[in-house]
DNA sequence: TACTTCTGTTTAATTACGTCA
DNA sequence: TCTGACGTAATTAAACAGAAG
């Protein structure tokens, strides 16, 4: 996505991991984190010259790439480098050992560290996705309070007219009714009159059928 | 306008822990 | 039961961008 601090190491695709260890060996000297410092102000989203085998693995030995006082140093990967991930994780999001080691290969890092960036691409994708479901959940909250405020006017505007006359009440065409599949529970609203034969009776007696409503009337107290 | 500082974001790396062959 | 490989989740810290002064 962005990038980049263009950063020297010692590792690359070239050195062998023998060669990487001796040289990390020989750098555990104030020359190793000047090698390690940017090269260039390395502004965002700028792709960087050609640096496989130049950077990447950072200052990687086997133990994660601290510097010699302990510290944390962070590499940062090419947009080349980034994009070739990403293809790769469209591809296969897990990868087995022998595509890691060849995606370490072809980008100059270390297997591991592949390993690490796919790790946490996943742990990305996963949050996205949580975020969409989120927002997808809040949305039907919404709707259902919508829909339940709607019909619990309706329940009143029902109960008054009861009150007021119960003769017209008994022969106006039946409200919003609510039937529940009881086989798959699917709900859904619509006119108890397309439900009467359910009303009747019946409609829950095992739920081996689908699509057999219950029909839900506002209750007559 | 150029700079420094502060703050928030992104992301590589680490750690802890669970699962499974 | 032990072990090693591999996964996720939580966290840390470096690199960076942008706002403010």
């Amino acid at each position: 996505m962005e990038d980049l601090g263009l950063s020297l190491s010692l590792s690359s695709s070239l050195a062998s991991p023998r060669t990487h260890h001796v040289a990390a060996m020989l750098l555990r000297a104030p020359e190793k984190r000047f090698l390690e410092m940017p090269l260039l102000p390395a502004k965002r989203g700028e792709a960087a010259p050609d640096q496989e085998g130049l950077r990447g693995g950072g200052s990687d030995d086997e133990d994660g790439g601290c510097g010699i006082d302990g510290s944390r140093k962070k590499l940062r990967l090419s947009k080349d480098q980034s994009a070739v991930l990403e293809d790769s994780f469209r591809e296969h999001p897990t990868l087995n050992p022998r595509q890691k080691a060849a995606l370490a290969q072809q980008l100059g890092l270390r297997p591991r560290q592949v390993e690490v960036w796919f790790q946490n691409r996943r742990a990305r994708t996963k949050l996205k996705q949580t975020e969409v479901d989120c927002e997808f959940l809040k949305r039907c909250c919404e709707t259902l309070t919508e829909e339940n405020r709607r019909l619990q006017k309706e329940v009143q505007e029902l109960r008054a007219l009861k009150l007021v006359s119960p003769h017209l009440y008994m022969h106006m065409s039946p409200p919003t009714t609510l039937t529940m599949c009881p086989s798959c529970e699917r709900v859904s609203s619509s006119s108890a009159a397309n439900n009467a034969n359910a009303a009747g009776g019946g409609a829950n007696d095992g739920g081996a059928v689908c699509h057999r409503p219950i029909a839900v009337r506002p209750q007559q107290s």
